[in-house]
DNA sequence: CACGGCAGAATCCTATAGGATCTGCCGGCA
DNA sequence: TGCCGGCAGATCCTATAGGATTCTGCCGTG
């Protein structure tokens, strides 16, 4: 009865773990990622350790050096977080023109649900059991991204939330009540069906998050690549 | 003197090899990928290319099934092939709008030696052997989305062009010189420093490249996932 | 003729072993 | 003091083996 019987792959057990640690910053950034170690740590041979990074590695979560072995993505420098945001813009403003205009009113509305931060209604299965509010306004994030009725703009906008999330756990940022509100009027309009007033109020909002993190980068430089 | 000294990993060589074979259709579109199989043709062991194929679905190239290994990921449906023009729209019309506005007026010149559709100078070390022509449009469009001065924009730019390659190859599609004209027009922009003018001719160029495109669903129709 | 079940083969997934390479430390020399 | 070369330990990369699971073809029954 030991392991009589597997609905679900090692591999993506041990991807899901590691990528939980990197999250939770049980990994540091930049930190060098030993592969028998985690194996150890997790109970399970290199082999799915090693697919699992390889997987991550496309995730641009961790990086490999030939030879060298895998060490964890660093921190976004000043510049990298501004591309950041302003490839966020591209996307997401137009994903909650998107969203407005989606023809299935009962599904907009229930966006207007996802604002309320509670904290115990998060997924356990899901990889999320980090910081509970940056947890959240990710889901957020990824409900509208899928909402816009485009799958690949979906994707394009979850891969960019890991590298924010990381930076959002070095910071307390702004009040929170200030992002609950700014979701709140995003979730609205497009509740309502009005794609203008949803893309300036995703602007708004992203243009907020920004001025609210941008500020960790005055005092602690990385520096690093 | 067999493997005296390797400055490459066999997963690297491996994944580059598979990635060939997945943009050269040498394994087809939906097809099962067979590890061992793999294997005995690259003549290397199961766990590189175990490896590989991990990586490779990160980048949406294969599928993989619990259990069941993995298959090629198959063509893009009608719907889907609409959203990664609509994708395109939002990604690249901004790339050409901030490569126009690049500082260094020579790099934005260089663009224009890149329209010409020379067949022999493609990179031989570079996985792009297969179908010529197609192979320089997407180089056109990665160099243009790394002009464009932001790095990870580019990077979701490029991650796209996979997919757009698999069907260009499913069909002759209209004439090449068209293209080979609208990408003058947009270099030509870009090089003059007209953010406005590059722009628009960006989505000239991408309505132009879905119309060209999108004739090859009416007659095969996959309706596969 | 259609459908469900079973045995064999093929395939996948994980563990382990061994050769090759890199990193860190230590001593010698300018 | 600062720099360079070499050795030991740790780590990585690849190959191979074996248990577990899935797929395929066949047979019997309704």
């Amino acid at each position: 009865m030991s392991p009589p019987a597997r609905r679900t792959t090692l591999v993506d057990d041990v991807y899901e773990s590691i990528k939980g640690q990197l999250m939770d910053l049980v990994i540091e950034p930049g930190a060098r990622v030993n592969i028998e170690a985690l194996a150890r740590d997790l109970a399970v041979s290199p082999t799915p350790v090693r697919e699992a990074l390889a997987r991550l590695e496309s995730d641009g979560l961790v990086r490999k050096r030939a030879m060298s072995g895998y060490t964890a993505t660093p921190l976004l420098t000043a510049d990298q977080f501004e591309q950041l945001c302003q490839l966020r813009a591209l996307l997401e403003v137009p994903a909650a023109r998107l969203a407005a205009n989606h023809p299935d009113a009962a599904a907009r509305a229930a966006l207007t649900s996802a604002v309320t931060p509670p904290s115990a209604e998060i997924d356990p299965t899901d990889y999320r059991r980090y910081a509970p509010f940056t947890a959240h306004d990710a889901a957020f994030h990824d409900r509208l991204a899928r909402l816009s009725g485009n799958p690949m703009l979906a994707d394009s906008i979850v891969r960019l939330h890991a590298h924010l999330h990381l930076h959002r756990l070095y910071l307390p940022a702004g009040p929170a009540t200030d992002t609950v509100a700014e979701h709140r009027a995003v979730a609205a309009a497009i509740a309502a069906g009005e794609p203008a007033a949803a893309a300036a109020a995703m602007t708004e909002h992203l243009t907020a998050t920004r001025a609210r993190h941008i500020v960790a980068f005055s005092t602690t430089e990385t520096g690093k690549e």
